[in-house]
DNA sequence: TGACAAAGTTAGCTATACCTAACTATACTG
DNA sequence: CAGTATAGTTAGGTATAGCTAACTTTGTCA
């Protein structure tokens, strides 16, 4: 097997390799400045977060540097990007949540689901979008459900 | 408003919040040990975590004694208990999850959350409960499609 | 090229949430 | 009702994850 096992990684260091991932195009890798920016920490924080993903090897990363992943750290983000989209496209795309707020609730759940549900999460939207090339919207029907329901319960509130 | 305002709590506060709310019917309270049986944590962690609850006004303890919650306390357990029970319906009912799986993953994923998409999601539960009502049950539909292709992929695979 | 701004690091602090070990209070039982 | 087992607490420690402030390094440009 590999070097070190892929110890489960805290949500927070996900984030991390998440935030790295996505800034990876800009030329030779993530800036620190960037990464903290992205998840809203301090700049220390990043420092302090790169230095343990470096001693799990996942993350590349000399003093004062660019920040790049490993091979094993990017197949770790690629899985949590995995997660994050099908999560956003599940809550946005099926519970028709504005994709803004699918986004951010994604980014928080993503770390706590496996991959069964992951799995079948993916392969419910998938037989969502089916149902709509068959004729029968799911998910547009279900607005419809849900808008009505929605309708019926705030009329006449005034919070 | 009330004496303190409903400041957020972390994941594990609200874990023994549930779990002390689910304990409660044992006569006059929740018990320390039961706490920490259920939760999976040190009987000196419960003594720590009640202290907290009971500061923000949550729990009523004192030493030596049950534990019961406040109406506040009360009022946040059983939301964390209805998102637990959306969250397990929704991954067991509807995405056809074993129902220990689906218990756990609830426990995992409730935290993280907000009264958008819990409500979305409640919504979709039903929706999926009328469709079978209205002669056609797409949870089972989608126990079908998910299988067709699980068993596709498995077929002569080892692991 | 030297000064200054921006980026990154270090040190030290805080808070959460656990733990173990040792102690104390309570409850049960012969 | 005394002794022991069980439950609960306290003290002190660890790990994670963040922060600010002060420092160093790097890069830019007048």
């Amino acid at each position: 097997m590999g070097t070190e096992r892929t110890q489960k990684l805290s949500a927070s260091l996900e984030d991390y390799l998440e935030a790295i991932f996505n800034l990876a195009d800009d030329a030779g890798g993530a800036r620190s400045k960037d990464i903290a920016a992205m998840l809203g920490v301090a700049r220390s924080s990043v420092t302090g977060a790169l230095q343990l993903l470096c001693d799990k090897g996942l993350a590349n990363h000399e003093p004062y540097g660019r920040v790049t992943l490993t091979q094993q750290g990017e197949a770790v983000a690629r899985e949590v990007v995995r997660k994050h989209d099908i999560l956003t496209s599940f809550f946005a795309d099926v519970l028709g949540v504005e994709r803004e707020t699918a986004q951010r609730a994604a980014c928080r759940a993503e770390h706590t689901l496996g991959p069964e549900i992951i799995g079948r999460l993916l392969s419910f939207i998938d037989y969502v979008v089916a149902s709509g090339r068959d004729g029968r919207d799911i998910a547009g029907e279900f607005r419809l459900f849900h808008g009505r329901r929605f309708t019926k319960r705030v009329k006449g509130m005034v919070k």
